[in-house]
DNA sequence: TCTTAGATGTGA
DNA sequence: CACATCTAAGAT
């Protein structure tokens, strides 16, 4: 198991440092195979820039805890809090190769390609069952539900964040090298078009 | 293979 | 009202 020591670095190595790592969850498994990183200074896309709730989680919780919440209304986003110094920041989970519990993924996801079972952030809340009741819990004391380092080191590439609308620039995307598991392939993200120049071409 | 619309809960 | 998404449906 990952101990906390793992967490107390800044979000940009965390996240790619648990590229290649087992997420283990309630008997469920798989091989993490892409993540965000979002920093809680400097990056307009995190929440801590935006809201007051997730400052306050950062400065009352130790590094290795879970941040869980729901976007457009229906999908659960699972992060773990990171913090070195004041290089603090949130690492979200992506994609994961599932490994373990797949029949019971496959009927959480209604899903039976392995493929597609995981490669999206919504989908692997969905299939490891991840929910709000989650967010605030210690990734790193619960057998049930922590990470193990990777037995081998691990090929990995950075790319853009997928389908944010602010600091679209910055490559803090990482993904296994060659993975069939991920939500985007390498070099794929679509960088939004701005609403000014939608408007102007029709 | 790619693009689009629509479903949906919550923080500020 | 924006939003760190997903899916089905239709176009290419």
């Amino acid at each position: 198991m990952i101990g906390r020591e793992f967490f107390q670095r800044d979000p940009l190595t965390c996240a790619r440092e648990l590229i290649g790592c087992e997420l283990r969850w309630d008997g469920c498994a798989g091989i993490v195979v892409e993540t965000e990183a979002y920093t809680a200074r400097g990056d307009e896309a995190s929440h801590t820039f935006f809201r007051k709730s997730a400052r306050e989680f950062v400065e009352k919780h130790p590094p290795g805890t879970a941040y869980v919440y729901l976007n457009y209304g229906m999908h659960w986003m699972l992060n773990v809090l990171v913090k070195h110094g004041d290089e603090e920041g949130f690492v979200l989970f992506r994609a994961l190769e599932p490994r373990r519990g797949i029949e019971l993924m496959r009927q959480r996801r209604g899903q039976e390609k392995l493929s597609t079972l995981c490669s999206g952030p919504g989908k692997l809340a969905q299939a490891l069952a991840i929910t709000g009741e989650h967010h605030g819990l210690d990734l790193c004391s619960d057998p049930e539900r922590c990470f193990v380092p990777a037995p081998a080191p691990v090929e990995v590439l950075s790319d853009l964040r997928v389908g944010i609308t602010k600091s679209t620039h910055l490559p803090w995307r990482f993904l296994k090298s060659g993975s069939l598991y991920a939500s985007v392939a390498h070099g794929k993200v679509k960088v939004p078009v701005p609403p000014a120049q939608r408007a102007r071409g029709r």
